[in-house]
DNA sequence: GCCTTCCCTTGACCCAGATCAAGTCGATGA
DNA sequence: TCATCGACTTGATCTGGGTCAAGGGAAGGC
């Protein structure tokens, strides 16, 4: 595919206007996007944008999961951000990609051309207030993320992959299923293994280990079902409820 | 001390006056920051802040380095961030400390009082910007270093922690001696490994080893020559100059 | 139906870095 | 002058996770 889709889908019904970097704006600026605005989808597995390619537009996951990566010269690679529905790719001031970008399963991108969006983020504060409010959030998670990398076991990391993906399912589908929680990871194993900074063989070991001892219940190889979600947060040696993700 | 103190000093003389996020700002915004600001310093090891602690302030370092940590439960901790004069500490919007925040040196802070800093943020865009800019940087500091704590040996860890160090004290001290470089560590190796997801004694170990190597030149503890810096970034496996610092 | 391919699992072995344990070095203070 | 203490170094040993290798199983193509 990639190419310029028309979803025949505008801003009115458009399923992140609540929380994408335009959630603030009021009519007049959201025209003013919209004249500079299309879509695009991806199918998994496509490259959105290679590092250090020109970036001709910016934009926000509509819908499916997109992954920033930064690959080093001798291949090893490090998931360093998850882009999910909402989320903003791109830096306005920067003009090439500072990690390849690439969609880890089907993704609809609502894109804005570069050059119009930093001049509309200057005229108008409204998107801007909420990139910042955004960008936070990521910091936030990033930082969160540096101690997983840092400091926990592989069982540990799985752990808190696991939680993660599962309360982000949770505050989107409102199923709040009592206390057993219920998801498909989008992520392959090796995805899983580069997020973590772990290899696959590790990550396979450590999901079967958790399903040995009952913190997880997998059918096939994707659906998970947690039955004690304090449980899965004890394995992740998370306090409480810490871990936010972007 | 923890004192409120008079240093004398005002805008003017700031000597991080061109790159703090009052860097935009007109006199007539500096004016109105300066209703709100007062100097604090911290001596080495003194906490700034707890995490989860009320946030009364937010501000820049003037001088001095400060450490952001996470401590898990069972007293495994990570270092998150340094803040490097001119960097900013808190989340406006917030009003709990995220993270431990401690002085790594003797540390001085330009502090606003967070209400009224967060009103005059939705009031003059000049701040808000600068933020929203340095917030970006600082995500992609810590980008960086999520490959770095994924994917890099120990070695590599400290060639890059090094690496970090002595270009920012390139960048500051106009010294630029030819291509030897010359600085000092402001962390202890136990803050090193903090920082790097290590012990210290493995630390210890890798800087011997690259002293050992040739990598560098120790005098004291402290005291480190790099008689040639591409050997170093080479060391750091890094490719060319990735690699910057909050 | 069968072959290929992708994703995943499991086993055997190994090694980088953690852990445990002694020191060394230099500054501070009695 | 000597004791103390914090920062650091170095050695011996252990182990979690990496590496290498051999498969399994489901989906898609021919």
């Amino acid at each position: 595919m990639n190419e310029i889709v028309n979803l025949s889908m505008g801003c009115d019904n458009c399923p992140i206007k609540h929380r994408a970097v335009c959630a603030r704006c009021d009519a007049d600026e959201l025209e003013q996007l919209d004249a500079i605005k299309f879509y695009r989808s991806f199918e998994a597995g496509q490259t959105v944008i290679w590092s250090g390619d020109r970036m001709e537009f910016v934009g926000s996951v509509v819908s499916g999961i997109a992954s920033l990566t930064q690959t080093m010269e001798d291949g090893r690679t490090q998931m360093v951000g998850l882009l999910l529905p909402s989320d903003f790719m791109g830096r306005p001031g920067r003009d090439s990609a500072s990690y390849d970008v690439v969609a880890t399963t089907d993704l609809v991108m609502c894109c804005f051309r570069r050059k119009p969006f930093e001049k509309l983020m200057n005229e108008t504060p409204h998107v801007a207030q909420r990139l910042l409010e955004m960008t936070l959030d990521e910091l936030d998670a990033a930082r969160e993320w540096m101690l997983v990398l840092g400091r926990k076991t592989a069982r540990e990391k799985i752990a808190s992959l696991l939680a993660i993906i599962g309360r982000r399912d949770a505050s989107l589908n409102l199923g709040r299923t009592a206390d057993a929680m219920v998801f498909d990871l989008p992520l392959t194993r090796e995805a899983m293994a580069d997020y973590l900074g772990l290899t696959l063989e590790t990550v396979s070991r450590q999901i079967s280990a958790l399903k040995r001892d009952g913190v997880i219940v997998l059918e096939g190889k994707r659906h998970v079902t947690v039955p004690n979600f304090q449980r899965l947060l004890d394995e992740a040696g998370d306090d409480s409820d810490g871990g936010m993700m972007a």
